[in-house]
DNA sequence: AGTTAGCACTCCGCCCGTGAGAGTGCTAAC
DNA sequence: GTTAGCACTCTCACGGGCGGAGTGCTAACT
């Protein structure tokens, strides 16, 4: 008999790692607990079924499977996708077809900055038919561009900065007392002339000085203020907006057709504070990560899997893409095909910030 | 025996309104058909079980009601809703309670015309615990603010164009060879002079006078096409972002824990060109409109409700908000919240645009 | 005429036992 | 170390029986 139990952590003899391979691959295309002779079937692995039983019960002893119930198949644990994940993704590569497919696609949008992320969602969503994630790249420090000011009416006008990187924020500002669109525009120069170009650092720095200048009209302070604080607030910031596609294929999947479980991906997915923290996470590492279930620690994570990249990291930005899928999911392709679109979002931004 | 049949389209009696309308009340509540008896336990109607019966029997007749079988309790139809939703519509009014809330929230945010929206989807879907939609008014035709034009390499360069309602388009441009900052500024500043200001057709024509003149650089005229179509493009466009909020509270409902009506409904919200359709048929409607179920053409809709309604119509933009949520919905809150909410928005919006 | 008590009837949902099927773990032979 | 064989376990699907909820009808009452 093959058992030995107590096994330390080594590594697993090769047909080991195989039948642990063959059992994820199966699970992951059939949805169902895999027997042992359904294994020798497709997979024809030159073993009986019993050999197959016996190097089973092996992997059950360490973690990388379980039994639903006594006589059911083998489920893979998420120790037995962590393994088959890090023995599979150093060497994956998308397929061809596909790579030309998704260059295709970005080639469409390629002078349409603001398009790229959500394509990149789409993108994934649509090769690996889970939801797709991507958000924006978001500079580790902003720029000031240009800041316009206009009257609303005569109570309150509106400030717009726009920041070097393309993101623009819009306030109103509620005057004390009635305007002309001109004293507007001799603040706006003013403030354009002092303040464009500079960081969120510099920016202020020099709204100190304003302030100090008494030849600085009271307006001036108040929307330097204004300025500086915005500009703070989104260095702050860890992400502003994650966009997602193809979540109705995450619903499709059969382990989430109770719509308890679904609903705790939903709530994941709206909680800003956790992805801003993955993304944080996420900075330093240099290839695609993969999270798996419930090594995560919330608990709405339970049944869910997420394969990451970041991209732009060269230019000083950073934007994260990825796949959001059940736990049975197909890595293989998850994992070349955000290693993919990373690269190219890379290139796209690359582009863009030199 | 109450009972006639074949009902011409005359009124209902107003016991057999108040019984329509218990019926609904009472679903709405439990889920579960509802029985005669149920019906004059809770809401003590000064009848006999029986004679409820009767009436009950009499609105199955008309159409207001059906059973899901022989033995089972009464469950209201599309068209029960909808003369109950008819019936109650007129009067309603939010309690002061929730107004002071909302207002108060709305208070928060006074100054920051980009969250508008998205509080107003935020706070119908906790007020209403369905989901809460919003999209940005969208001006009937858009006016050009302001553009910036910035190197990004010399192969490329970035144009920010600002809308005068404060949204904000970018796109690169391809340098068919390389600019100084210098020249780009000068383009940015002829472009600013003779365009900033005007509306898409009144920029069309200045484009059009600048290609002809022979002074204007080539990259001038190509840029200023650009922002010409930037332009259509947004005046073309019927809605661009819908926000929603809430939608865990769509997935508790009792009728989706089959996840399939649920996709049916998460299908319909990524649909944009339904939403526009919606937007541009509401466009002359008053009030609040309510659409109940398979009332409307697609399939998908067939399980959910809308309730909705527009604001800023007096200042030429156009924005709707509303509430998303099972058939089965407490209508008289939901109107009541869309109603209100959209007469607060309509005030910040014309505050705004006056 | 409208209302109501009474009652037979219908149909769903639930429990339970049964049997088929799938897959295991163990033993003994190769 | 591998494999055939076999007993054992557990799930799932099916079907019958039963209680309960609610109806529709009839006949009596106001």
């Amino acid at each position: 008999m093959a058992r030995r139990k107590n096994r330390p952590a080594t590594q697993l003899d090769p047909r080991s790692q195989a039948i642990l391979r063959a059992v994820i691959e199966e699970y992951v295309s059939t949805a169902q607990p895999v027997g042992s002779q359904a294994l020798v079937d497709r997979f024809g692995l030159g073993v009986s079924s019993a050999t197959v039983r016996n190097v089973m019960a092996d992997l059950e002893d360490a973690g990388y499977l379980t039994h639903p119930h006594t006589s059911a198949g083998r489920v893979p644990t998420d120790a037995g996708y962590r393994l088959y994940v890090e023995s599979i993704a150093p060497g994956i590569s998308l397929a061809p077809v596909e790579r030309l497919m998704i260059r295709h696609q970005f080639g469409q949008v390629e002078f349409a900055s603001e398009q790229w992320f959500r394509l990149a969602a789409a993108t994934i969503a649509g090769v690996t038919h889970a939801a797709g994630l991507a958000t924006p790249a978001k500079p580790r420090s902003c720029r000031l561009r240009h800041i316009d000011l206009v009257a609303n009416s005569t109570r309150t006008a509106s400030l717009v900065v726009v920041l070097a990187e393309g993101s623009v924020k819009q306030e109103l500002i509620p005057l004390d007392q009635p305007y002309e669109q001109g004293q507007l525009d001799d603040v706006e120069r003013l403030l354009n002339v002092e303040l464009a170009g500079r960081s969120a650092r510099q920016v202020a720095n020099r709204v100190e000085q304003l302030a100090a200048d008494p030849r600085t009209p009271a307006l001036g302070v108040r929307i330097s203020g204004r300025i500086e604080r915005i500009m703070r607030d989104v260095d702050a910031a860890s992400i502003e907006d994650v966009f997602s596609d193809g979540l109705l294929n995450v619903m499709e999947a059969p382990e989430f057709s109770q719509s308890e479980k679904l609903r705790r991906v939903f709530a994941v997915l709206q909680n800003r504070d956790y992805l801003g923290s993955l993304v944080r996470r996420l900075a330093e590492a240099d290839d695609v990560q993969v999270l798996i279930g419930a090594e995560n620690e919330p608990a709405e994570m339970q049944d869910v899997s997420l394969v990451l990249a970041t991209y732009g990291r060269s230019t000083g930005a950073l934007g994260v893409v990825g796949v959001l899928g059940p736990t049975r999911m197909a890595y293989p392709q998850a994992i070349g095909t955000v290693r993919y679109v990373s690269g190219l979002m890379n290139e796209l931004v690359e582009q863009l910030h030199r």
